[in-house]
DNA sequence: CCGGCTTTGTGAAAACATGCACGAGCGCCC
DNA sequence: GGGCGCTCGTGCATGTTTTCACAAAGCCGG
């Protein structure tokens, strides 16, 4: 077995910006494109070419100078260093609007993470099918991790719950969580958190919707968009 | 008149932690908190405390030394400087799941960000009622977003829309674009665009998970876990 | 086999963000 | 009213990310 011991580290920023290219090569794949310089795809990502390059120089050197990269090849390349070779299923905790929206939503098992589980603490719910999955208590989130293999937990409970279902969920066996809601968990270190908090997105564009509006009001130039 | 120009920059870093110092401060208002030291905020919020106080050091020098933050007047100055003075209608095009699930979903207009219009060009949706705002047709989106003095678009279509749709709220008037579609959008200079994409934040938690296993199988320490 | 054209891969510089450390200012108590 | 303890505000060092720019490498046509 060769040296896989380099595990090279990529940089957070990279990471985050290879889903986005493994999605704009999959699908020009499947529209036949077999080839890509970096121009292209930056211009497809809505980066620059250089740093295109340097982020998939850290998968190793997998293009040619010249030519550009061999689509099917980067696919797989990207993929396997997201870990998407297998399966990775997730458990949903909360059956509300959210959970039942992201447990009916497709695109979820199609891109390789299967809604393994979901639970609630609402007995009303519990029992019920939503996505096709039986909804299970809280109580039982640890024996519905472990028979499945689960590692991903996404949280989909008000506020107030969240720190508990964090908690619930890692005591189970959980690793990585995707917090839904608004509310900052904490967790043993060694565990992965992302957060997506709709009120913090639309915060954001209006500081600078506010800020264009000032700027107008000052006669000057446009302000440059957030991205 | 450039003397507005002076305009204090905030970092783009230090804008996407305002949103949650806020709703920090805000629940610990309610809850009777008048008065917080950087320490304390940082805790709640994950962070550490100097660089909660630098971030608020851009809005200015609100601090007490020896105290700490009056708790009621920094949730005042960061409103301000995140233009949240006043409402900021939104316009959500794409009534499917996820667009009725956002239209229902109270803590939109909750804080400040009422829904101000739907629209779709599904016929079969037109017309409904959609957490209580009726669902008008792609075509008049013009004549939602000026009547209303919308400036922020919320993109729930499939992908393959978004691109169209983002042209269409643009050529309306929006000049703020938050997408959920996984797409990348273009615009034009001058329009803040925010992605939220639920298939990259699973891939990024994968990258962590599948770096775990493979740390643990060459025998190494764990793998700090992303944020 | 060569020279021209293209595009990669990567050092080095610049820009940005974080974390540390400490002086300065404030409240309180004696 | 002076000293003490606390916590802010910020200069500076460190770390990370982006951008630049160019040599090296491959392809192609002759
Ligand atoms: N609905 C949306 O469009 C939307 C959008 C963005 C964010 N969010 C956030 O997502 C979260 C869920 O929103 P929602 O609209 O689905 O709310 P909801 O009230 O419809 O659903 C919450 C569910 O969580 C369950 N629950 C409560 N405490 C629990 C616990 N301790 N353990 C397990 N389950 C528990 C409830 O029984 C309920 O089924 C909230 O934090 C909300 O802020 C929702
Ligand atoms: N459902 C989820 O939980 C979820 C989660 C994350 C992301 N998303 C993304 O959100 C988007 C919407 O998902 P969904 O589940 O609501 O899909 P959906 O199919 O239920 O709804 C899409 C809606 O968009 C409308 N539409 C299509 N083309 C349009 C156009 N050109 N103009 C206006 N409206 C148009 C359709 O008529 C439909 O009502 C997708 O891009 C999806 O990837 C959904």
């Amino acid at each position: 077995m060769d040296g896989q011991r380099t595990r090279r580290r990529i940089p957070e920023a990279t990471v985050a910006r290879l889903p986005v290219y493994l999605r704009i090569l999959s699908e020009q794949f499947d529209d036949g494109v077999t080839n890509m310089s970096s121009e292209q795809l930056a211009d497809f990502a809505g980066l620059n070419a250089a740093k295109v390059r340097k982020d998939l120089s850290y998968l190793g050197s997998y293009g040619t100078r010249g030519v550009g990269y061999e689509v099917e090849y980067l696919v797989y390349q990207i993929r396997r260093e997201l870990g998407l070779t297998h399966d990775w299923p997730v458990v949903i905790v909360g059956a509300g609007n959210l959970g039942q929206a992201l447990a009916g939503y497709g695109g979820f098992g199609d891109r390789g993470f299967p809604v393994g589980g979901i639970v609630d603490v609402d007995e009303s719910k519990v029992g019920s099918l939503v996505g096709g999955v039986r909804v299970r208590h809280l109580d039982e989130v640890a024996q519905v991790v472990q028979s499945r293999g689960i590692s991903i937990g996404v949280i989909a409970t008000p506020g107030a719950a969240a720190q508990e279902v964090a908690d619930a969920l890692v005591a189970a066996g959980v690793t990585s969580l995707l917090n839904f809601a608004p509310t900052v968990i904490n967790v043993p270190h060694g565990i992965s958190v992302r957060k997506v908090d709709l009120a913090v997105e639309l915060q954001i564009l209006s500081y600078y919707e506010q800020r264009r509006a000032s700027a107008k009001a000052a006669t000057l130039h446009a302000v440059p968009g957030a991205r």
